[in-house]
DNA sequence: GCAAATTAATGATTTATTCAAG
DNA sequence: CTTGAATAAATCATTAATTTGC
């Protein structure tokens, strides 16, 4: 009766919210530090592990990507099929949409990031790029500072060699010592995100297909 | 051929994706003369019509709801589910996924509504409340995604190289345990970790021996 | 109302691609 | 051209939500 533990990670409502409004802010990829920290505040909320907040972000992107591209294939179907009914001309939209930027759009105003955590998005798909071509945009403005604190002021051009100290020291003490502290105390700190929910919307999913190919994977 | 003609109407990204950020700002059900300036905003980069817009807030509103009923339920049920039965050994599940009696939970920050459309009622709707259990506030996030694009002006693109870092496979096998970070100590009330990477060069990656390759990792 | 059967979500894995060093 | 590293896409699998027949 052991009840079975639940095999997969269960967000609380409370660890959704905050991911979410990460997400919001323009957190995509989180770095593996960057994860470290999300995970050591929301494990105050619950039990979690850094993979978790790691496969949350990758899911999270995936299928808002999914659902960006459907919606544009969408629209598009729809303009391509209603082109002829438009009285007036406002379509000027299908001609600008993809690639880039749109035209000047109406001012908008901004929403502040969370203090913690500024990663921008360092977009990284045409979608992203898409996306953003109307105005909006996700600029990497913080990271400048938030590099410089974190490294210790040294600003060179982060190539991989540069990396792969930083990771290897990363990895050295992640691999030895696994210790989860299962929610470091109080962790009062955390100021991140006002109250709302959602940013997630509908959207078909689902794709099944049965294929056993190859691969084996057995797993337990 | 047959097409739909546009027999109804069909919100560009851009139209989407302001109306979310008005609803997650907090507006809820906006009154007339708020749809009558959303609707002229938004003619903007397409057709559209004033009852689009209401019925696009019902309709957001509505299912929202229904979405947060979920996860609540979910939730509960969860915990119901795995506190009564749980006297088995290390699953430390149980141990931490004491959940939401949200103790004292970081702060919430207030944010701003867009400028256009001030007298927004930013109902603060019960969903919100309902939703933060602990101590709700209904922020107002302001929206625009854009502004925050100009100011830096970044040396370079982010490539993969600064970003990276967690791989998945890489991730598989530090796997559970890792997590937290050294140094769960302070966790002061202001920053933690505010300060913090960013995509830019950061920790690195590097998984010296990676493993690569190879599929078969099996069973965890 | 209840619980098996079905469907939708979404966490977790695996496979393909992409980019840039050798 | 080959290979390592990292990400995105596709897929698998489990859990929550619905539906349906009693």
């Amino acid at each position: 009766m052991p009840q079975a533990p639940s095999t997969r990670w269960c967000p609380t409502p409370e660890q959704l919210m905050i991911l979410e409004e990460m997400y919001r802010s323009g957190v995509r990829t989180p770095t593996a530090s960057q994860i470290q920290q999300i995970t050591a505040h929301l494990s105050y909320y619950g039990r979690i592990e850094g993979k978790n907040v790691f496969y949350w972000f990758q899911n999270h992107k995936a299928r808002d990507r999914q659902k960006l591209r459907r919606r544009l294939s969408r629209h598009h179907h729809h303009l391509l099929f209603s082109c002829s009914s438009h009285p007036h001309s406002f379509h000027r939209f299908e001609e600008t949409f993809h690639p880039s930027p749109l035209p000047p759009p109406p001012p908008f105003h901004h929403q502040t990031l969370p203090h913690f955590l500024h990663q921008l998005p360092v977009n990284s798909s045409p979608l992203c790029h898409c996306f953003s071509g109307g105005g909006s945009q996700v600029a990497n403005q913080g990271l400048d500072l938030l590099c410089k604190l974190e490294t210790g002021g040294r600003e060179e051009t982060p190539t991989r060699a540069n990396n792969m100290e930083y990771g290897y020291e990363w990895m050295v003490k992640m691999d030895g010592s696994s210790v989860v502290p299962l929610r470091c105390q109080p962790l009062k700190t955390l100021d991140l995100f006002p109250t709302k929910s959602t940013g997630l919307k509908d959207e078909g999913s689902t794709s099944k297909s049965s294929s056993c190919s190859t691969s084996t994977n057995l797993s337990p």
